[in-house]
RNA sequence: GGCCUGUUGGUGAAGUGGUUGAACACACAUGCCUUUCACGCAUGCAUUCACGAGUUCAAAUCUCGUACAGGUCACCA
């Protein structure tokens, strides 16, 4: 029996070969510095960290080479799939602007010419590269089932032998054909295995784009290609699929770095050229208890689901910038030259990824989104704490709503200029900052922050000479706080503060202790941004109102 | 256990044989500025690049070994 008949016998219905397939997809038409790539996850929940991460960095490569970054599910273990997952992939990955130039744009729809991009729909075309491979003699069926697998592998155990199916484990690779039809024919259960040409003692050298050359040793394990549902295993997808679809460059988290010898296998087997490959070490933390730096995990750390970063209210683009730092240390001082420049502008190199894994740490993100928010204009800033607020904080949100004008000129509040105050990082700290600007908030039991002065008479007498006798209104900042000044010298204290420090005891106080007296009484704390800015949009009425209590 | 990778300060890192102040950023500390806070500014924070040996006139940079950490060894991706 010829391998043709057996190919046959196994895949009777597949009739397309590879060269149908090559001619349906034929080469891609771009620029030879383009780069095409993609972000390949598994259908089985939601965008973490980590894939947020490779799926960035393959979209920057392909937008800044003029290339094409695809989105193609792989599906392959239909154990696992969860329900919706592809929309919430897309969903994620577009909040931060991530979308593909072709591949899955829906559970069931797809855009682009190098399709099914979802690989439970391309079993014919993986088929038909196995079958070509059995009608070569470079793959086969094996009948070993998972006892006896389990009972090899303790025997390798126990022999301290490398694990696998290979050599004298590899028990039917070299069964003539007859029997193996006969086998099938018999309904007897199998699997294909390659038929590993690889040799354990000779070494086989990849380029990483990041690690640089790797040795390793020659793959010469059998490895199962496709699975007994009639689907791919991850390695044989990924040769069929990214040579079809022509992917230039593989970018995957490096868990991926041990199959190296696998895949460059694989096209060697076919005659195909590799793509060039570009492993990223995963984003690591602290570990409390150990205090050891380690993966971050999914089921440990919160900070992996990219829902933190949204229900924490930090901006996408702030995550972004950090991710690009960790990608690119350089970006950092970048980015500080030409502040006023988006990420697009800035060139990605591969050479410069870290090969070891970046703690990812929460606090200089912390620090790069208030950088960021501070730089954006009040009505972004309430934008975008109402998109918050509507969704974690409705009370919040019909505020901002009901005075949309008022919480911009709140927002604005040593703002728009050129060193503007940082007074959150994320939009749900805004709340925190500003509530006392309403009444709706300003009302109850409130803990005023009296410092130094808090006689309730001293307190008095200055709120009332001030509102009565100096208080205007129309007044510019200078003038008003000219005013403070006059009321400091008419009640004791000094008005000036290095007149103060030089002779402390000449005096009841100074000016700033004035100013806290009027600041708390209006905000309830001590610590506010400009008072000047604070009198002027609480307004005559409400001013009033809160001195009332005094 | 086999194979692969990594290890520069509290953190991210720059730096790949020589002009050693080991850049820069975050964090922290102190001071200045200042009506508070924030901002800003200034200063401090690794006598040393996991450890040991070797190569060299010269090593964080090259080699070997050790330790530690991570990854992988599925009909999961």
């Amino acid at each position: 029996m010829t391998n043709k008949e057996l190919a046959n016998l196994i895949f009777p219905n597949i009739t397309k070969t590879i060269a149908d397939y090559e001619n349906l997809y034929p080469k891609r038409n771009l620029d030879e510095k383009a780069v095409v790539t993609r972000f390949a996850p598994s259908p089985t929940g939601f965008v973490h960290l980590g894939s947020l991460f490779s799926s960035f960095v393959a979209r920057k490569v392909a937008t800044q080479t003029n290339g094409i970054c695809f989105l193609r599910i792989e599906d392959t273990d239909q154990e696992r799939l969860v329900e919706n997952s592809v929309t919430e992939i897309i969903r994620d990955l577009k909040n931060y602007q991530i979308e593909f130039d072709e591949g899955m744009i829906s559970e069931e729809e797809e855009k682009g010419n190098y399709g099914p991009y979802i690989q439970s729909k391309r079993k014919d075309i993986y088929q038909a590269f196995a079958k070509y491979l059995i009608e070569e003699g470079l793959a086969y069926p094996c009948f070993l089932t998972e006892v006896e697998l389990a009972e090899i592998r303790e025997v390798q155990e126990a022999s301290k032998e490398r694990i696998g199916c290979y050599g004298k484990y590899a028990k039917y690779r070299d069964l003539p054909n007859e029997m193996v039809a006969e086998k099938i024919n018999n309904g007897e259960p199998y699997i294909i295995r390659l038929k590993s040409p690889g040799n354990f003692d000779k070494k086989v050298v990849v380029n990483d784009l990041i690690r640089g050359k790797i040795e390793f040793p020659e793959n010469d394990l059998d490895i199962v290609i496709i699975k007994k549902d009639g689907l791919p295993t991850y390695h044989f997808a990924h040769l069929v699929d990214d040579y079809l679809m022509g992917t230039t460059h593989v970018i995957r988290g490096d868990e991926w770095v041990s199959s190296l010898p696998v895949h460059v296998q694989l096209f060697e087997v076919f005659g195909f050229k590799a793509p060039k490959y570009a492993h990223l070490s995963p984003l690591m933390k602290i570990d409390e208890e150990t205090g050891g730096k380690r993966k971050l995990s999914k089921r440990k750390d919160p900070e992996l689901a990219v829902s933190f970063y949204h229900e924490a209210g930090i901006p996408e683009e702030a995550v972004l910038l950090y991710l690009m730092t960790i990608a690119n240390s350089n970006f950092e001082a970048w980015f500080d030259a030409n502040p006023n420049s988006s990420i697009n502008e800035f060139t990605f190199d591969f050479k410069k990824v870290s090969a070891s894994g970046a703690l990812f740490d929460l606090e200089k993100l912390n620090n790069i989104s208030k950088n960021y928010i501070s730089k954006l204009k009040a009505t972004e800033v309430y934008n975008r704490t109402l998109i918050y607020a509507k969704e974690f904080d409705l009370e919040f949100a019909s505020l901002l709503e009901k005075y949309p004008d008022y919480s911009i000129a709140i927002f604005n509040i040593e703002r728009e200029q050129k060193k503007p105050r940082k007074d959150y990082a994320t939009f749900k700290e805004v709340k925190k900052e500003v509530w006392y600007m309403y009444d709706e908030y300003f009302t109850g039991d409130i803990n005023y922050e009296f410092g130094k002065v808090n006689d309730e008479s001293e307190i008095h007498t200055i709120l009332s000479t001030y509102f009565t006798k100096y208080y205007n209104a129309e007044d510019d900042k200078e003038t008003w706080f000219n005013k403070i000044k006059e009321l400091s010298k008419e009640l004791g204290y000094c008005p000036d503060m290095k007149e103060y420090k030089a002779a402390p005891d000449a005096y009841k106080g100074n000016v700033a202790d004035i100013s806290t007296v009027i600041r708390v009484a209006l905000t309830s704390k001590s610590q506010t941004p400009d008072l000047y800015e604070i009198l002027k949009l609480l307004g005559i009425e409400r001013i009033q109102n809160r001195i009332s209590k005094f």
